[in-house]
DNA sequence: CTGTTAGCGCGTTCAC
DNA sequence: GTGAACGCGCTAACAG
């Protein structure tokens, strides 16, 4: 049953008149007779005619298709980024083609790769955690493709960014633990390098800073790979003397992984050492105690980052600009 | 800094040969010189040749793009199934494009016409809770691009499906209630006319069926959108005497609502009433007590689905076929 | 207002 | 083995 797709030529030999005219009518184009234009339009309806977008693309040197790459589709944080992105995408007539580096420098790039053989409009990147090399990011943007990044940054890389101030959201975190009357802060800190460990880094130091505490390098611990490497560093932390009283995490998933170690091994929290997290993943508001945990607006992320890259695709170039979007800290019962 | 692509018009120029030459050098084709086809392969390389797809997809009728329709890419069950489709689909060189539905039946057929008009090799689908007509889809069979539906399928439409083994995850769920010692067991039920809803109420049924255990239509209770108006229902249960000595619920979701409204209501779980959901979402793990559940395997299914389509775009057609992937009962400590 | 012509980048005959 | 010519579906420049 597979028919031949009907294209404005069917509609211009039924009609009798030529393919440009018909391309004509079909566009809101001036020049063309309110007639023959009705007359099209009514018979491209009848035909259910639908125009070739690879055509029009091979033509107009443009796809309207955006590239996607994230670490990870699956994440909460991404996932809800990406549905974001969809949404304003497809208001404004664009598509979207996804991609995943699951956290590899070899997999974002061939992931970049195909997507520039498909001659997409723009790029949408976070990068993995092993990304350092903007190179390749450079070479593209030679090439006339737009990026925006998002979330996972590459400093040494300029172009409009979107992120959310995770400097402040971390400052916010800590001193909040602060307040709660803790001296001992222990920071879990993420992969380094990344743009989202050091800013949250600094929140940490700065706000241990503005309160007059001082910065011991023993309470600052890095996981190599998020949560996956995270319990080691938490037994660490339970084995330290005097035990600290209070824990910011990179994220959420660390924190509760710390709350139930604790919990199982007779240390109480808040009481013993009061835990922030961040993301405010949906485990947060669950687990119990629920963690208090600083509060990222993903899919406000996706929306304005896709729609600085449509800004970018369509109107002339202006300067490029870092978007800060503020976090929210939700206090909960791990740090009452 | 825009730069003409190089084409392979370019590479025939400098090397003074004719485009079809390169062409064929460029694919796998005999009747080539390997001296001149070493020579297009290594000046392609040196200028950092790229084949411009959206042309190749104009001549070839194929545009290598599938298209993916689900009702929220957030959503921990999707973005896993998104996950596995993605992996797969860059192994074997296809592109995915996303659209979501966000449950609504409008959305889903314009998102189906965009893609359409991409001219997609395929289609997978997980259709809305709003979605009962089949005829768009039928429509889109006719014009030749296989469709494959996951998870959430349409019964009167024929076509190759990917799911998890409903049924048989919600019968084992219930006949572990009942061996716990459960009597009056209540199911809290998803949208009506979902495929997924019917399932898992039909192994509730059967469950207590087979245990011999009356089917009580007052304990079987009807969300309309899944857990956003789960409250009602579950205040509902909790006023229910004798009171139920346990729960299915629809999804961890809610499973966990009742869980929390139990817990501040003074309704012990698992001692007073146990609680089974379903999904494996990883707030099940977290919550306390932990939620027992049936896990779904989202990024095998997507996997499986993207293969499927993948080989139905390929290869002669077969006979179509409903492909069950088994679940997994998770027991933790609501059930013990 | 409309038709003719010429591409967009590539694959595919068919002669040579 | 290779090149010329044509077509995929559509837009754009120009002439009328």
């Amino acid at each position: 049953m597979e028919k031949h797709p009907v294209t404005i030529k069917d509609i211009a030999r039924q009609l009798n008149i030529s393919v440009s005219t018909v391309s004509r009518a079909l566009r809101n184009v001036a020049d063309i007779n309110p007639d023959t234009k009705k007359a099209v339009l009514e018979l491209a309806s009848r035909l259910n005619y639908e125009p070739n977008i690879m055509a029009q693309s091979l033509v107009r040197r443009s796809t309207r298709i955006i590239g996607v790459i994230v670490p990870a589709i699956h994440s909460h944080y991404f996932s809800q980024a990406l549905s974001g992105m969809t949404d304003v995408a497809n208001e404004n007539n664009y598509y979207l083609m996804f991609c995943q580096s699951n956290e590899t420098y070899v997999q974002e790039v061939s992931s970049m790769k195909k997507l520039l053989a498909c001659n997409v409009d723009g790029l949408l990147v976070s990068v993995s955690k092993e990304t350092k090399d903007p190179t390749e990011f450079r070479r593209v943007k030679e090439k006339g493709v737009p990026i925006v990044m998002f979330d996972r940054i590459l400093p040494d890389f300029p172009c409009n960014r979107v992120i959310v101030d995770e400097y402040e959201g971390a400052f916010k975190a800590v001193e909040h633990l602060i307040k709660k009357g803790c001296r001992r802060i222990v920071h879990i800190a993420g992969p380094e390098g990344l743009s989202i460990s050091e800013n949250r880094l600094r929140g940490y130091v700065d706000a241990l800073g503005k309160h007059r505490l001082p910065v011991d390098e023993k309470l600052i611990l890095r996981c190599k790979a998020f949560e996956e490497d995270a319990l080691p560093l938490i037994r660490k932390v339970a084995r330290l003397r005097p035990l600290p009283d209070g824990i910011f995490a990179i994220n959420d998933r660390t924190a509760v992984l710390a709350m139930k170690y604790f919990h199982s091994h007779g240390i109480a929290v808040p009481a013993d050492i009061r835990i922030v997290g961040f993301n405010d993943d949906p485990i947060s508001e669950v687990v119990e105690p629920s963690l208090t945990t600083v509060m990222q607006p993903g899919y406000e992320v996706g929306k304005l980052a896709m729609g600085i890259l449509i800004d970018e695709i369509c109107k002339a170039p202006k300067a490029e600009q870092t978007f800060r979007l503020k976090t929210r800290l939700m206090i909960r019962n791990s740090s009452r």
